[in-house]
RNA sequence: GGUGAGAUAGUCAAGUGGCCAACGACGGCGGACUGUAAAUCCGCUCCCUACGGGUUCAGAGGUUCGACUCCUCUUCUCACCA
């Protein structure tokens, strides 16, 4: 006699392992399963918890993976408290630091949310999501507030983390309010009664400061715990952000978005399938799997992947629009489709050009990249330094990727 | 507060009177090979219409024919002592 499964059970297993991929710790796992368990069994629905801080204005793909992970949770009965910290953001998050971050205007502060909000809903389902602002509560919580909530934790423990012990030990300052950070953080979860919060590695220690507030003011229940690795950027080592210049930024236009996930290496392709693709983890393994049998093209596979992304952010036409363009530039070595537009007056010197139309840094960069036959000249290379062009058009190309029109009137 | 060490190009890091626009490594750029992947190989890497010129080695002065290299002061960093 066969066992008999009953649909929701494959469904329950399915979840979670969705629920669980990629992450990098799960404290509590435990009581995500019951909750996910209720959901299915019941249709009980249950509250996820993630707090961003709105001090940057720009979110890169690097961000997204935690929206990702909000994404698959809203598919298994999930209700989003999509927390912006605009109360928190004033004191800044001192994970991390090496010294007191300053601290951001309210005026900024909301700025910044706003455009948070505008890219969040390209991931997040709307009606599944609650956004909310800490101010609301902190706000409200008075100077007696704060002070019964410090008494909930100790010095001691707070100088054990390893940003604060460094800073301590060396003399750098550390100001209350940063001690005071984390607490209001917990807080959060306190106030919106957060089943289960989901944050990057980094944020462990404030993570964990939700659960033991909860404890500590007797909810009734204690968050579990889900965090997710922090994402390689282009180079494929180090973290992405935006000041090391190695970021896919969720506002880049289709061409770049496109071009730089296809500038990624194979290996870092299926970290990002794992973190930023809705593909299921079945469908990625058979990817891998027709790949490594040389059925599939490693390019084939990133193509699609890029095209996904492309996608989620702006259309599919675009993504599409965007392979087009790309295959035209690098397969069949064609220019691209539109090109920034330079005139000058007057005979004038082919380095001169290239600097004037953004090309080339300067001239002595230009004159070796000439020399180095990296410039192209309506698509002929050129090695002449001393070229003086005369009146009439001109495509300018140095390297592979960087190209400009040129009119001499 | 006392003593000692140090601040060199995007980063790390040599150079301790002329051979230094400054070794090397990383990064970056370009070329070859490719799939604008990785790996590999080669070239370039302050500015200037240049076998030459200009401005650089924390900042300001000084010694010298000549200083990144020596002296003085200033600022900052680090180590040891109280």
């Amino acid at each position: 006699m066969p066992i008999k499964i009953k649909r929701e059970e494959i469904m329950y297993h399915e979840a979670l392992r969705e629920i669980k991929r990629g992450s990098a710790e799960i404290i509590d796992a435990q009581g995500i399963e019951k909750l996910l368990k209720a959901y299915f069994e019941e249709g009980k629905t249950y509250t996820v918890k993630a707090g961003f801080d709105p001090t940057a204005p720009d979110l890169h793909l690097g961000h997204t993976v935690l929206l990702q992970k909000l994404a698959t949770f809203q598919k298994y009965g999930a209700k989003i408290q999509f927390l912006i910290g605009d109360f928190t953001a004033q004191i800044g998050d001192p994970t991390g630091k090496s010294a007191t971050r300053k601290t951001l205007s309210a005026s900024q502060i909301l700025e910044n949310a706003k455009s948070y909000k505008e890219q969040v809903f390209k991931i997040l389902n709307a009606s599944k999501t609650e956004v909310v602002f800490n101010s609301e509560w902190i706000n409200h919580l008075g100077a007696a507030g704060i002070l019964s909530l410090t008494t909930t934790f100790n010095v001691a423990r707070m100088l054990e983390r390893d940003d604060f012990d460094k800073r301590y030990k060396s003399g750098t300052s550390i100001s209350i309010s940063e001690f005071i950070y984390p607490l209001l953080q917990g807080y959060d979860s306190v106030h919106l009664q957060s089943d289960i919060e989901i944050g990057g590695t980094d944020q462990k220690f404030n993570l964990l400061m939700g659960r033991h507030l909860q404890r500590v003011y007797e909810i009734g229940k204690e968050q579990s715990v889900l965090m997710m690795p922090i994402l390689e950027g282009l180079d494929g080592v180090l973290k992405m952000s935006k000041s090391l210049n190695n970021y896919i930024g969720v506002a880049d236009a289709p061409n770049d978005m496109f071009g730089k996930i296809l500038s990624i290496s194979d290996e870092l392709m299926w970290r990002y399938y794992e973190l930023l693709s809705t593909k299921s983890l079945d469908e990625i393994e058979l990817l891998k799997k027709n790949v490594a049998d040389a059925l599939l093209h490693p390019k084939s596979v990133k193509e699609a992947l890029a095209i996904e992304i492309v996608t989620r952010f702006h259309s599919k036409q675009e993504a599409l629009n965007a392979k087009e363009e790309f295959d035209n530039i690098h397969s069949k070595s064609q220019l691209p489709a539109d090109m920034e537009e330079f005139t000058l007056e007057g005979e004038v010197w082919i380095a001169k050009a290239l600097v004037e139309c953004k090309v080339s840094p300067s001239t002595s960069q230009a004159r070796r990249d000439i020399k180095q036959g990296a410039v192209k000249i309506n698509q002929q290379k050129s090695d002449d330094e001393q070229l003086q062009l005369q009146n009439g058009e001109y495509v300018l190309q140095v390297g592979k990727r960087k190209f400009a029109k040129l009119k001499v009137i």
